[in-house]
DNA sequence: AGTGAAACTGAAAACTGTTTTCAGGATAGC
DNA sequence: GCTATCCTGAAAACAGTTTTCAGTTTCACT
């Protein structure tokens, strides 16, 4: 999967005539690593342990073009700094976040998402995507 | 209903000790004819054309204290910039928003709500509150 | 291998929206 | 009126993001 996802990148670097470096490499390599909502600070940190010389701006330019090819999303949790996180299936998923402890886990709703869709009929819309975010306490941090 | 948020919002100031001030009068006033989700800088757009004295900084201070009160909501819609809208009912609801025009719909789907409480038990969460958000395009603006 | 155009990198600067600071001004209880 | 306290608005500080730029690397073509 891991394999995967690199060639993924790959081919997709190579088809916008971008070129191949070390650099993206190592941060693609250390994303897809990581199962979470990662910030950009937060995968920054991480990178600089296998190579401190990585700089926060090309940590910045790859989690862009992660996103532009599709294998990363980019999230707003409205704590004020956007995380990303690798697309491994082609499933939607919406997400469950703690406020205390950050904990954050997915689900996904047939039911929910099909009145998703009567709601916005229901109004002349065409939904592009959506947002579902519900905000509370785990099962661990509530008492 | 202008007339009662007012008085609510001088009660409010009243039992936290603070002083009453033309400056925020002027700013809750403008706020609550507005029907729409606005930003701080929208705000303060209006309220200066009435009175041009009046600073970016007392408008952000005033909302705070109206979001403190329970008589505005804060919401981040993920664009970066904070939207308040007066808290006319107590009457909880979601958003359409259209990405070409920017009109914000609002909608309450109690089957929704309902189906969101049950995700939330299955696993173990306690929801204090959540965020639905559709984008996508209005009656207007698609084609 | 060598060359050059195009892309890449990382530090620093610029930007954007928000929040704090601070000196002068307004408010309200006495 | 006096005075303590609060308020105001300009400016500075902040935080996360994005752009700039000078030097470096990649890669297609010899
Ligand atoms: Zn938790
Ligand atoms: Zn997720
Ligand atoms: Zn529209
Ligand atoms: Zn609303």
């Amino acid at each position: 999967m891991k394999k995967n996802q690199m060639g993924e990148f790959a081919r997709f670097i190579e088809e916008k005539g971008l070129k191949s470096t070390t650099q993206r490499d190592e941060i693609v390599n250390v994303f897809f690593t990581l199962k979470d909502h990662v910030s950009i600070e937060e995968l920054h940190h991480k990178v600089q342990k296998k190579n401190p010389k990585i700089g926060y701006t090309t940590v910045y330019r790859t989690l862009k073009l992660l996103t532009e090819s599709g294998l990363a999303h980019e999230r707003q949790f409205g704590d004020g700094q956007a995380r990303y996180e690798p697309v491994t299936t082609e499933e939607h998923h919406d997400h469950l976040i703690c406020l205390r402890c950050g904990t954050i886990l997915e689900f996904e709703n047939k039911k929910i998402e099909k009145l998703q869709e009567d709601v916005a009929k229901q109004h002349g819309f065409e939904v592009k995507n959506h947002k579902l975010e519900l905000y509370g306490y785990c099962k661990k941090c509530r008492k």
